[in-house]
DNA sequence: CGCCCTTGGGTGACAAAATCACTGAAGTCG
DNA sequence: CGACTTCAGTGATTTTGTCACCCAAGGGCG
């Protein structure tokens, strides 16, 4: 964690790396560092930033909280990406009740509105950088409506399983968690989770899971 | 219907209705007008254009298709608004199965990309309309993953008819286009709508849906 | 006209998922 | 050690999706 605010953390994007010293130099002086412990809330409903965030270190879970007390993971941002829902959101003025949530610690780089501006306008680069954030988003959020749609829950929960444990093999999350991510509620993990139990797909302990059948999860996934 | 080329479509766009005069002239030149008659698909999976779209005339239905054959509306363009969807899926190289459906005949401009490029960084007003349509979409997106996620059919349908009736009373759909507004099956639909009926909310025949109680409708959609 | 054929709609049985209302078990902390 | 909180399991009921069919309305055509 050497994340200083001397640091210069153009490095980082690909929207800025590749810009001329001087409009570097700019935007280091421009730009804010802030650094948010895991857990906190980056962005949300009650804290609408009036800038374009820059994720330098971490990871933004972002999701969506209905009335009913239940939420959905829409996706989440990666160091080395920005953040372009809360500027959708500036720009909108719409109610929408998306958080960002630090799912580890987190350092953001916030550009302001104007200095944004600015550089959209004369880096292509940047505009690229910009534009395809807003693309993935919405690809995101593509692949997210088809899921909910028209997916399968047990399939959805094998692929989410995979999707967080990455290369390792136990994952540190409860029911509830997982309830989270899909959008449904902990009682139809629980049944599902006891099935792949059954199956011999995964093992169980308290907030914890075990993918004891990786291949076999995977397979859940492609055809079932 | 006097859509020949040789009007000034950029009157219509708060984008460009404001760009100098210039600008303008150079816009009617390199942009090409086309009509495309009601039914038709505008863009695919199968028909992606390498332009920013602009609608000018009509109405645009954009849905995503499922594999297992259920479809569901993310959303509609409207004249004056542009169609960043196949702009994302440009940059993003991303699979998506979302399609563009003329609903009225319709009359689309379409800008090449470099042209694009360039506008986007010579005008503010430009980049504002252009970043504010992809703000629209995605919350348009998030407020369709909110409604299927959570949100009870009943409800959704009653929602539905309505906003698709307008002022009117009287609207010509089959069921099957309105499970696939909504993303469920034709039967679904049917139950509802017989519910509905039996509660005097609408009444029905073949192909068409009478909306006999909107304010009744409308206390669905609020708290039911 | 009667007949065929397509399209729109109804239905019953069953599976999947959400909701409700609990119970009990595993950790935590005074 | 209890008291409490957080996690997880379960049965009953409702809503939604799926499957397999049936029937009816309307259009075209001999």
């Amino acid at each position: 964690m050497s994340g200083t605010t001397t640091e210069d953390w153009t490095e980082r994007f690909t929207g800025t790396r590749n810009l001329p010293r001087r409009v570097r130099d700019r935007l280091l002086q421009v730009a804010k560092v802030r650094h948010i412990p895991k857990g906190e809330e980056v962005f949300g409903p009650r804290n609408v930033p009036d800038s374009l965030l820059f994720l330098r270190d971490g990871t933004i879970r972002v999701s969506q909280a209905s009335d009913g007390g239940r939420e959905i993971v829409l996706y989440r941002v990666e160091a080395g990406q920005s953040c372009v829902l809360t500027t959708a959101c500036m720009l909108a003025e719409e109610a929408y009740n998306a958080t960002g949530i630090a799912e580890t610690d987190v350092t953001v780089v916030s550009l302001p509105k104007t200095a944004f501006d600015q550089l959209v306008a004369e880096a292509p680069e940047f505009r690229d950088f910009v534009f395809s954030a807003y693309s993935r988003r919405l690809i995101d959020l593509l692949r997210v409506v088809d899921d909910v749609a028209f997916g399968r829950m047990d399939v959805r929960l094998a692929d989410r399983l995979l999707a967080l444990a990455g290369a390792r093999k136990e994952i540190a999350v409860t029911h509830q968690d997982l309830a989270a991510e899909l959008g449904t509620a902990r009682e139809v993990i629980s049944r599902i989770l006891n099935d792949f139990q059954k199956r011999g797909l995964v093992a169980q302990s308290r907030g914890r899971i075990t993918l004891a059948d990786k291949p076999g999860l995977k397979r859940l996934t492609g055809a079932g």
